[in-house]
RNA sequence: GUAAAGUGGCCAGGACU
């Protein structure tokens, strides 16, 4: 049941919940691992309320399990619900806590994850990292400088959260300052300071990048592709997007995203059919998008079409 | 010292403001 359960986890991330459903169903003895991770699988795409009722209706539970759905409620920017959940838990450990802390930190509640921070009794990176994360969210850059200072070891995400932070700020320049200081770059280090560049439209800098950059992603692509979409540069995105050695799920949207707000709904709806052409599965994003160049172009009809296909070809719900 | 499930940084996620 161990194969089994990497199936059930192999087929949540693609989105194919039916049919890490019944594999799950033909598992004899499915031990709360396996149950967990069909949990899961409900959770990562967008099933929450199928998920509640599947937690309910678990045998056993454990911190995982309980984790799982706290999460999920947090991303859904249903933090009161995640609190809730969380308080009803029988124990808690270090993740349990740190994703609360994040469900306080990406809705700008950043005293309450604080206060919940600093009476964890271990604190790993990855709290450390969501932390500032929340703070440069908030714009609190002072405040994340100096955790960040605080902190006995400084990894390599934490570095990149910073950069993010001014970046997103538009400070390139402190963002670029820092990116020079941090010891070992990896690629995501790489790409948020390409993005904050690209997103600036600031395109000799970009290329400056570019010529030093050690290996470039599906993300690497992207950050450019985001910086024509976003400045307005349509023709030049579709060209890169047409040369792009590497697309995912992300390239596609920030392509459509762009139609959409210039209304070109023929666009839009073609290059929808493209993508499901090369096998990759619109999500809610997708179709909103279609659905804003249709309200650009007061197209109802269409609109109305894709709002059915959504759901019939993708399960796709309104939310 | 090795296997399955939960928390961390980059790129898409409308419009109005």
């Amino acid at each position: 049941e161990v194969c089994s359960t990497t199936l059930v986890s192999a087929f949540a991330s693609v989105g194919r919940v039916e049919d890490a459903k019944s594999l799950f169903d033909a598992i004899e003895s499915p031990n709360v691992v396996s149950s967990t991770a069909m949990l899961s699988c409900y959770l990562h795409n967008g099933r929450t309320d199928e998920g509640k009722l599947w937690f309910q209706s678990m045998g056993s539970r454990n911190v995982v399990s309980w984790t799982a759905l706290v999460g999920a409620l947090a991303q859904n920017g249903d933090v009161q619900e995640g609190r809730k959940v969380y308080d009803r838990m029988p124990k808690w450990d270090a993740v349990s806590t740190s994703a609360l802390v994040a469900a306080y930190a990406a809705v700008g509640k950043i005293e309450e994850a604080k206060d919940l921070f600093d009476c964890m009794e271990e604190r790993g990176p990855a709290v450390e990292a969501i932390m500032l994360k929340g703070y440069a969210l908030n714009g609190q850059m002072q405040e994340a400088e100096g955790f960040f200072h605080g902190m006995q070891q400084t990894d390599v995400v934490a570095w990149s959260a910073l950069i993010h932070g001014y970046s997103d700020r538009l400070q390139m320049d402190r963002a670029a300052r820092i990116f020079e200081r941090i010891p070992m770059r990896d690629g995501v280090c790489w790409n948020t300071l390409l993005a904050g560049y690209a997103t600036k439209g600031e395109w000799a800098e970009v290329k400056e990048l570019l010529e030093r950059i050690p290996e470039w992603s599906a993300s690497t692509w992207n950050a450019l592709l985001g910086g024509y979409v976003g400045n307005g540069q349509l023709r030049e995105a579709k060209l890169l997007f047409d040369s792009m050695a590497q697309r995912n799920l992300v390239s596609w949207t920030t392509l459509l995203s762009g139609y959409a707000q210039k209304g070109q709904l023929q666009e839009a709806i073609e290059l929808l059919r493209f993508m499901q052409l090369e096998g990759v599965q619109p999500n809610g994003v997708s179709y909103l998008c279609i659905l804003v160049a249709c309200s650009r172009k007061n197209n109802f009809v269409q609109a109305r079409q894709s709002f059915v296909d959504m759901q019939a070809d993708w399960s796709i719900l309104p939310t």
